[in-house]
DNA sequence: TCGATATTTAGATAATAATCTAAATACAAA
DNA sequence: TTTGTATTTAGATTATTATCTAAATATCGA
């Protein structure tokens, strides 16, 4: 839960996130798409991977990023906890 | 979007809108429930307050804080976008 | 094998953020 | 109006994070 709302913190990430929706890129893509340097990029990667948001798989000297967009469940379920009514609760 | 996941990337933070849950509570309450101390409970506080996510009434010499979900709406659709299906895509 | 491309790792720096203590402010009650 | 309680503000410190350049690693193609 952390790792995975540290990781949606970040702007840039969050627009990585974005780009990979409805495609797989290569972390160059993904790079070419923002201003900020390679490792810079990579890092984020990096970071959005440890959070299980991304998976990466290597193909050729390429390595080929994708979303998972299903660690983002116990995110959703944290935040319908919030907003749901308390049980026994007047507000 | 910036400022609401910035409130949501800290434990303590999510900690004090789970206790406000379905209750309202003074900054007192709130730093009761803590082990930091209370000026850093109320930079939590008020970074809460600049999301949006907490609302501040002035009572006497108490200042109660309730929460407002109403907000995390915006978080709830960018989560929802990320796991739709993108029009036109094979993922 | 050698040179080019793709990506990451290492190491440094600068900006942010969390936390603390001490002091300031606001209000209440005596 | 003085004392005590509630809360915040100021200022400093430490930890974390974002970013960069340079170097390392891995793979491809000639």
């Amino acid at each position: 839960m952390d790792k995975l709302f540290k990781a949606l913190n970040d702007p840039t990430r969050r627009a990585i996130l974005e780009q990979l929706r409805g495609k797989e890129m290569s972390a160059g893509d993904i790079a070419g798409c923002f201003t900020v340097s390679k490792p810079t990029i990579s890092h984020h990667l990096d970071l959005l991977k440890q959070a299980g948001l991304i998976l990466a798989e290597k193909r050729g000297q390429f390595i080929i990023y994708s979303l998972n967009t299903s660690v983002l469940e116990e995110c959703f379920a944290w935040l319908l906890k919030m907003t749901e009514k308390k049980k026994g609760s007047a507000l």
